[in-house]
RNA sequence: GCCCCCAUCGUCUAGCGGCCCAGGACGUGGCCCUCUCAAGGCCAAAACAGGGGUUCGAAUCCCCUUGGGGGCACCA
């Protein structure tokens, strides 16, 4: 096969605003981008927003705000407008009525007058002989002239496809190669309702070619009616854009793909499958985005990639057919590797959020201190306010079961918390180089563990068992505060040995 | 029920007829490092669903079975 990938593409993103942003959206839409990219193409945002009644407030903007977020860029869209627009197709009504008809005058369509009743009797009755529901072509055998006049005279009705009832219909997926249905387990799709609007069939397929879409690549869930659309564009005598379907996401155990009851049990595990959610939780777009790229794409090593890397990497020939289970625990992976290789200053500016919204007022100063002690050790943003959010109490309040380290009591963690405290108060300053040699020697002549006198100093400290590395975070607190906390420690120290 | 798609370690995958008694990553276990927690380094266990073909040779091609997934709306 020639080496098509380089040569410029269109291709788009086309979502109905009629929920959340998920996982599947963002990996369509990001696989979208990324051959735009690679082949110096164009990526449109397209909103398929045809169906008023399951239209949802904010769904729109949500999507907006998680493609920014996640820096996924369009050339062309409903916000920034375009040479092909407008990209709504709310705003394109007319354009579909209008191809419709045409597909009705060449005699690849017909209106049908069939009320839904009729339908789901038919429906029902196919149901209980257990055969395929399917339009049993009424109308398509309707002379086209009384057809017309019935039309003209305002009776309600619908435009459906007539399908070739006879013979196959071949098409062909990049991934999956030649795919062949008979044409007899076709339906007559309807590609406009009887209210005027056009159908996802008809919209799409009349937009891709407007807009002059070359590569459509969209969700499994469309490969039923893919013959169907295919045939659509041949009616027209249209060319076919290049077809590549993707999986699906299946839940985390690989039973069944993700319901809503699943996206709502990952919420409740402090997990979402929903952009923003992953967000607010704390992940990074980095971390979001390469995990996501690779369920579905596989590098066969150095897999952590930024955007750019993915670009230069991306081949759409290379995308995986077969459904992929969703697996968090490799999200905390890449989040945590793209963590660490942020600038420390670029760090601090995305953590500060977090520790705000815990409520602590952030001192630029100690954030740009402490940045660097939590850079690897954290895993989400969030993670940050736990592991430091002590540097910005004025007080700690350390459990009095926690300043005794195991295997020693309450009178050796005193006399740990006395003798340190006598070290630390002999210093002028307490900074690391300075505080951690005389502790050292400290510790040798009690003839203990580190683990045992930095672990009561820590706890003293930060209020924590685990914390950043104990003479760096006592630099950043400062002499007074920690030989304040230091004396805290030992009076509730004197009150358990006694 | 009918139609369509898929099938390599638990999971995501590399592999596109010989380089593979199958490579990487997550996770898991062990070791090292170590003031906690991490990070990092090293090591280990772990897979070609089954059966037929084609071929000198198959994880790779074909068929069947099994398993999984998707779809069957005046939704997208």
């Amino acid at each position: 096969m020639a080496d098509t990938s380089l040569s410029p593409v269109r291709v788009r993103f086309a979502p109905s605003p009629t929920g959340r942003m998920h996982l599947g959206s963002a990996r369509t839409a990001l696989y979208n981008y990324l051959l735009a990219r690679r082949t110096g193409g164009q990526f449109i945002l397209r909103i398929e927003d045809t169906d008023r009644k399951r239209f949802v407030p904010g769904a729109e903007e949500e999507l907006i705000d998680g493609m920014h977020w996640l820096g996924i860029q369009w050339d062309e869209g409903p916000d920034v407008g375009g040479p092909y627009g407008p990209y709504r197709q709310s705003e394109r009504k007319e354009i579909y009525l209008e191809y419709a008809h045409r597909l009705v005058e060449m005699g690849h369509a017909y209106p049908c007058f069939c009320s839904r009743e009729r339908l789901n009797r038919l429906r029902q009755e196919q149901q209980r002989q257990k055969r395929p529901p399917r339009y049993d072509g009424l109308c398509r055998r309707l002379d086209p002239d009384e057809a017309a006049r019935r039309v003209a005279a305002g009776e309600p009705h619908v435009i459906r496809f007539k399908t070739p009832k006879e013979g196959t219909t071949t098409v062909h997926d990049l991934l999956r190669g030649e795919i062949v249905v008979r044409n007899e387990t076709l339906d007559d799709y309807i590609l406009v309702k009887s209210d005027g609007w056009a159908l996802y069939h008809l919209a799409a397929m009349v937009d891709d070619h407007l807009m002059k879409i070359t590569h459509v690549i969209r969700g499994s869930e469309w490969l039923p009616t893919f013959p169907l659309h295919a045939l659509i564009i041949r009616a027209f005598g249209w060319e076919e854009p290049t077809w590549v379907h993707l999986s699906v996401f299946l839940k985390p155990s690989g039973k069944g793909k993700m319901s809503k009851r699943d996206a709502a049990q990952a919420i409740k595990d402090g997990r979402s499958i929903f952009v923003t959610d992953l967000r607010d939780l704390g992940y990074i777009p980095e971390g979001v985005l390469n995990w996501v790229v690779l369920m579905g794409w596989g590098v066969a090593e150095d897999d952590v990639l930024t955007l750019d890397e993915m670009v230069e990497r991306f081949d759409v020939r290379h995308l995986s057919p077969s459904p992929a289970a969703i697996n968090f625990s490799k999200l905390d992976h890449f989040n945590g590797k793209h963590i660490r290789r942020l600038s420390v200053d670029e760090l601090a500016t995305r953590v500060k959020p977090f520790f705000e919204r815990a409520g602590y007022v952030v001192d630029d100063d100690v954030l740009r201190k402490i940045t660097p002690l939590i850079q690897e050790r954290i895993v989400t943003l969030e993670d940050a306010v736990d592991m430091a959010g002590f540097f910005f109490r004025d007080e700690v309040t350390p459990s009095p079961e926690e300043l005794v380290p195991k295997g020693l009591d309450a009178a050796q963690a005193l006399d740990i918390a006395r003798r340190s405290y006598n070290v630390l108060a002999s210093l002028p300053e307490i900074t690391a180089e300075a505080a951690e040699p005389p502790m050292r020697a400290l510790v040798e002549e009690m003839g203990l563990k580190a683990r045992q006198v930095f672990g009561v100093l820590r706890v003293a400290v930060t209020g924590q068992r685990v914390s950043p590395p104990l003479f760096e975070s006592m630099e950043v607190v400062g002499r007074e505060k920690v030989l304040e906390r230091v004396r805290n420690a030992m009076a509730m120290l004197e009150k358990m040995a006694s």
